[in-house]
DNA sequence: ACTTTCTTTCAATACTATTTGAAACTTCCG
DNA sequence: CGGAAGTTTCAAATAGTATTGAAAGAAAGT
């Protein structure tokens, strides 16, 4: 397999890889084409490499930006814009975490919260409010484990673990 | 909140944390309506209370099935068939984990192992391997994590996560 | 073997999300 | 200021997914 070919495959697994995970196919492609480029690209250079308009590589790259696994280059004498991927791996991934954290799993422990004393004593009732306590339970301890996680606190990590894995 | 509105809220939250992570609407809130609910439930009820059409309901029974979230029950001196959700968040919480973990980590290391020695000498090829191989050492790292954390491994857990965050 | 009851399939349809591309906007410079 | 070079926006088109519902298939009872 030739570099080109390699390319192409890891762009598209990874396009494939983030639209299981929510994230659209564009946006993804375009941070794997930043993450295995070593120069700083232009919007000019994503269109033409991924073939996508101009709106949806602007769009996408304003997303990735947003999400702080890309950010803006000026390069000296040049007009345009260059975008440059985060490349530290540990990094990307603390972002990404932080980023779906905050955006998924910390709105679902807000419901499950409130959900928490619905009145009852009926067993529908009852069940309900095991389902949402053991719910809330284990994405709160989740949530303390990915905050850990994504701070390198090795200790307190360990520590979060142990209670999540009990 | 009465009972009622509660569960509505907690299925249609359900139901949209799953789209967030690439699970249909409807397969994530028939999951949300078992779980919450004391007795089996057979796929007229599913239909009635989520307001879908019994090919719906059906398919998506039968994918949660398939993850092990959901399983058929046999009420004696009924024809039907009744389903209920595994009420075990942990197991719940393992089986989605290996699942995914399945379908979407477990081919992305596999094509960053065949990308990882790629030949040519030129910055873009280093960058190439570089991002490739630093990306398998770290999703190889969190499928070994994943792999203990759903065996509850506390001890290799720990090991595990150790050398994740350095 | 026929009927009833329930399950499964799948082509048609409805719905959602993504992408395009052209127009509007911004910035820089002569 | 006027226009060149670039960026951003967004309504419309397209592509992609999910859902329906009717028909076919199974299983059980008589």
């Amino acid at each position: 397999m030739d570099l080109q070919e390699a390319r192409e495959r890891f762009i598209e697994a990874w396009g494939a890889f983030g639209s299981a995970w929510g994230i659209n196919r564009s946006m993804a492609q375009v941070h794997a084409l930043l993450l295995i480029s070593h120069e700083p690209l232009s919007t000019e250079d994503v269109m033409d490499q991924l073939n996508i308009s101009r709106g949806n590589a602007n769009m996408n790259m304003r997303a990735l930006i947003d999400w702080s696994l890309v950010r803006r280059v000026l390069k000296s004498g040049e007009r345009r814009e260059f975008f440059e991927a985060e490349k530290d791996v540990w990094k990307v991934a603390t972002h990404i975490t932080r980023e779906r954290k905050k955006r998924e799993l910390e709105p679902l422990i807000r419901l499950l919260d409130e959900l928490e004393d619905i009145p009852g004593a009926t067993a529908e009732a009852k069940s309900f409010r095991k389902m949402t306590h053991d719910l809330h339970d284990l994405t709160a301890r989740l949530d303390t484990l990915l905050d850990h996680s994504t701070r390198r606190d090795v200790k307190w990590f360990v520590k979060a673990a142990s209670t999540l894995l009990k």
